[in-house]
RNA sequence: GGCGGCGUAGCUCAGUUGGUUAGAGCAUCGGAAUCAUAAUCCGAGUGUCCGGGGUUCGAAUCCCUGCGCCGCUACCA
């Protein structure tokens, strides 16, 4: 019986599209490698669903004023739909709202429950009297201590970018009913991970194998000890606690459900349960999730290494009943142009979007000869066109093509006899022979880049030897050698377009059609020859056209201007402040001053210690500009500076004083003067 | 600030346990060929392997340190 193979990809968030950052990261790689093992023949099958939980999506509700479900159908059936045009072959792709979700999920916590596996902690949190809920701190609404920007959420102001949590706020208020929220006692569930850090430890030691990325962010969190994690929060969208159990602990369960970080891991056994409901096999996916044998591998990003490696195995081992994961494979990120992707900011290739334009096997060959495989990588717009130009359509495609048009042409479209073999035949029928199983073992390894390297060598290979043979030559000094090298380069072209079908999947399907061969064909049979002289051949079409500059120009203009209109159409608030006299301006002493030092102050990020002039008056003030300026370049600068404000001290350090700079979300620059100007110089 | 990953040709990236002259593709230049989507094939040049120390007969590779990029995490009026 071959070995079962359980693969998931990460479950995609329920509040936005899916880029190309999504599909380099967890479903092109993942899906590489179950199309290999499908052709195989390997006991496989590949899960994946919406996350459909969480505040992000309430939040994202509420500022389009529709419920969350009515968020979460929208985006399931869009992602839905574009992986299945992307050709990610997924058995099932479930959803986190779904009834069956909801049972094994609160199964799940009811399990652990009474296995006595969770601590409880009373704490205050603040509470919405109005809306009588619980508020999670992205739920709080107020000024931000640091930049004084009206609207920081209480974990993060996204002004300034400073993390917060909601006490820190002036002001603060509900951001669903604008309330003043109330500290109120509220009960939760932890999970105690320190109980099972040496359990985790002793499994990872086991998988040294695993790629060196993921195992130092593990040892990274061993190091640092592993802290209770609370798997329930009072929100009013997702998995409800049992109240079965709530009673038990003494605890109202009203308005609690589990943490998504909690229910979405379970999303993968839930979804394979409703694919075995589906499949007429209720219990067909206990086969996989209950078979100490079954290698079950994760398909993630980096950002999701914690949950995949530390979290969710902790929460198997100690339910017991299913296995843990053989191989954590996380990628790294892809930027795109040189930049970071950036959802909000709209710098993203949207996969929807592609799909519209471009033909998906284009896309998913230069995603997979660039993954962030062991670092970040970089897609462009001008590399994907020299990948689908250059190596697509001139090196396979042209293959192919000369090939059977010639096969058409001097050989009635028909499979020739070969004959006698050379030592370039031989070489040929050789790389033809050992290719599925070195291709293989490399996908098998996650080393997909070089699988779709060498799978293009084999095809380059192809091409030389089609040059080399010179069947345009021989067709009339030596037929039977002529017919021999054709034969061969349809043999070729056979194992090729099998060996692609895990990367490729729609060319190649056009390509069976041509060759008249089975849809279903056999990995490992791709090393045999197994065309049969005589067998008639279709007509052959072009597989990949060109794609000229212009499409491409296009898009690089779009990125160009989402990146330079998101800082300044964002950014500058459309509201001015209030008016104020000229009086009240005029107490405002503003002057220009030179920095004559500048250092960084220890343990803060933002921070610069700078000591300036202001005519003959030495002053320290402090800036938050360090993200911004290197302190040695500030030096010599002229600057403006507010010289009559209040001192402060900040961090241990007196600050008389304050500069001014202009800033928007992601840009900072100092205020300075046109023309040089003695410092004390009044501004006015 | 702590931890982890990374830094190699103009660009995108390989370099397995230290071992000849550090590689591939693209781009550039030259040539061959004309079956084919002006496609293919052959040949050529290019490097402070981020900087600085150290271990070693020998370092892109191992150790220390500095710098830079990315991520996680902490601190932050």
């Amino acid at each position: 019986m071959p070995e079962k193979i359980l693969v998931t990809s990460a479950l995609p968030y329920a509040n936005g599209p899916i880029h190309l950052g999504h599909l380099a990261g967890a479903y092109l790689p993942a899906d590489i490698f179950v199309r290999y093992h499908r052709l195989k023949g390997s006991d496989i099958i590949y899960i994946c669903g919406s996350d459909e939980h969480g505040v992000p999506i309430m939040l994202k509700a509420r500022t389009e004023n529709v419920s969350p479900q009515q968020i979460v159908d929208r985006y399931h059936e869009m992602n839905k739909k574009s992986f299945e045009e992307f050709g990610m072959s997924f058995d099932y792709y479930g959803r986190t709202s779904s009834t069956v979700h909801h049972e094994v999920s609160s199964d799940f916590f009811r399990t652990l429950a009474e296995k006595g596996e969770f601590i409880l902690k009373t704490e205050e949190q603040l509470y919405d009297p109005k809306a009588k809920i619980f508020l999670a701190d992205r739920f709080i609404k107020g000024t931000c201590p640091a930049c004084s920007n009206p609207d920081a959420y209480g974990d993060q102001c996204e002004k300034c970018g400073t993390s917060l949590s909601p006490k820190e706020l002036i002001n603060p208020r509900s951001a669903i009913t604008d309330a003043e929220p109330v500290a109120k006692e509220t009960t939760h569930w932890y999970l105690p991970l320190a109980k099972y850090q040496k359990q985790l430890e002793k499994w990872i030691d086991a998988h040294p194998e695993w790629k060196s990325n993921v195992l130092g962010q593990i040892q990274s969190w061993f190091k640092s000890g592993l802290n209770d994690r609370a798997v329930t929060r009072d929100l009013p969208w997702g998995v409800s606690i049992p109240e079965d159990v709530a009673k038990k602990y003494n605890v109202d369960a009203e308005g609690k459900v589990l943490y998504v970080w909690f229910d979405a891991p379970i999303g993968y056994i839930s979804a394979t349960k409703e694919w075995a409901q589906a499949k007429g096999n209720e219990n067909l996916w206990k086969e996989y999730w209950q078979n100490k044998d079954t290698r079950l591998v994760h398909f993630i990003g980096k950002d999701n290494i914690v949950f995949h490696c530390i979290i969710f195995p902790a929460m198997l081992m100690v339910h017991g009943n299913f296995v843990l994961p053989q191989n954590v494979p996380a990628n790294e990120f892809l930027n795109l142009e040189g930049n970071k992707l950036s959802t909000s900011r709209n710098y993203a290739v949207w996969l929807n979007d592609y799909l519209q334009k471009f033909e998906v096997d284009s896309l998913r060959y230069a995603l997979a000869c660039n993954l962030p495989e062991t670092k970040d990588a970089d897609f462009s717009w001008k590399e994907f066109q020299a990948r689908h130009n250059n190596e697509l359509a001139d090196i396979l495609g042209n293959f192919i093509n000369r090939t059977l048009i010639f096969a058409h042409k001097y050989f009635k479209g028909k499979v020739p006899e070969a004959g006698q073999t050379d030592n370039l035949d031989k070489e040929l029928i050789d790389k033809i022979i050992h290719a599925p199983a070195a291709l293989g073992k490399l996908i098998d390894n996650y080393q997909n880049r070089f699988y779709v390297r060498d799978l293009m060598e084999l095809a380059r290979f192809a091409n030389k030897y089609f040059n080399d043979k010179e069947p345009w030559k021989t067709r009339n000094s030596d037929p039977q050698v002529c017919a021999t090298t054709i034969h061969l380069c349809l043999q070729m072209i056979r194992s090729l377009s099998i060996l692609a079908e895990p990367v490729i999947p729609n060319s190649v399907r056009k390509i069976w059609k041509i060759l008249n061969i089975s849809d279903n064909p056999n990995w490992n049979e791709a090393g045999q020859l197994k065309l049969q002289a005589g067998q008639q051949i279709n007509q052959p079409e072009i597989l990949f056209t060109k794609i000229e500059d212009e499409a491409i120009e296009t898009e690089i203009e779009r990125l160009k201007k989402a990146q330079t209109s998101s800082t300044s159409s964002q950014t500058p608030e459309a509201e001015l402040e209030s008016l104020i006299t000229f009086e009240t301006f005029k107490k405002l002493d503003l002057r220009v001053a030179k920095v004559i030092e500048a250092e960084a102050i220890k343990k803060s990020d933002k921070l610069l210690k700078l000591q300036i002039e202001i005519g003959h008056i030495k002053r320290q003030i402090i800036a938050g500009i360090a993200q911004h300026y290197q302190p040695e370049d500030l030096i010599g600068k002229k600057i403006i500076v507010v010289a009559n404000l209040q001192p402060a001290v900040i961090r241990g350090n007196q600050s008389e004083g304050m500069l001014l700079a202009a800033s928007n979300e992601n840009q900072l620059t100092l205020l300075t003067v046109l023309e040089d100007i003695p410092t004390g110089s009044k501004i006015s």
